[in-house]
DNA sequence: TTCCTTATTGCAAGTTTTTGCAATAACACA
DNA sequence: TGTGTTATTGCAAAAACTTGCAATAAGGAA
């Protein structure tokens, strides 16, 4: 829940600017803890700032994205969520019921090695979504 | 390379219908060896079917992807591509340059196990992209 | 081969996401 | 505190993707 203030210096360090916009989306993201669609964020941003407009959110999320301080990640089929980024982890989500569970980023460590050593590449991006069944569903698939 | 003639009776089984649509999309799939953007296959599919809608398209690969004939795949920022699904990998995708490498499930396997018994939940899916620096890419990154 | 059921398509209208460009406003510096 | 540079926004139009519905056609059964 930290206050979208203390980015500003991070914005700055890089030659951008902090904006009543950024400041808002980024408002939004943290305070919602969960991951949230452009679609919605705009819902909530928009009550904060005179005239924000779509396009700015998309432009904005993408921006944060960029630049560490919003993570978007997959869920479900083919559209991009996102969620402030303050600790590094991955997501589990049920195809069947849609639930949806976070993952330590330490669970992936030693294979994170071993996809770097096997491939030469210096893996950068620690966000990733498995789908799979949720033990609820496992069962009543059993029936 | 496989014909797509061979999916024919793995529809039927299921209950739907082989149709020119459905045929041209898939040859199309088999036959280009890489991951195709629905607005990829609809102008490469297109020319085999007269009156083929970009609807269609859009419609077909969610369901070829539903039932394991194709396979979906978050490349790069928010847009599903597709490819046919005929071995398990993962991909790995350079931040920088675009480069693209494949990933043999069985690198992910270990991993998949240690996430499964800490979850509860059983992994169906196995398609990931990992993101980060290609070699080429480190080395430059150093000067 | 013909008929019937219903999966599948095309159409058209809607929603979401992207893009170019001119106007605006952060903020570094004097 | 004022000024200039240029990052950022809003606008408007375009591109990409989705959806409901009526017409079509795949393919099982007679």
């Amino acid at each position: 829940m930290s206050c979208s203030q203390e980015y500003t210096p991070q914005l700055r360090a890089r030659g951008y600017r902090m904006t009543p916009q950024r400041h808002a989306i980024l408002h939004v993201l943290s305070h919602s803890g969960k991951h949230l669609s452009p679609g919605e964020v705009y819902a909530k941003a928009q009550k904060q700032v005179e005239g924000l407009t779509e396009a700015t959110v998309y432009r904005t999320l993408e921006f944060l994205a960029e630049n560490g301080l919003a993570r978007p990640s997959h869920i479900g089929s083919g559209h991009l969520v996102y969620e402030i980024a303050n600790h590094e982890h991955h997501h589990l989500k049920c195809r069947n019921c849609g639930d949806e569970m976070e993952v330590e980023h330490s669970l992936l460590k030693t294979m994170y090695q071993k996809l770097e050593s096997a491939s030469g590449y210096q893996l950068t991006d620690s966000h990733v979504t498995f789908f799979g069944l949720c033990p609820d569903c496992q069962k009543s698939e059993d029936v």
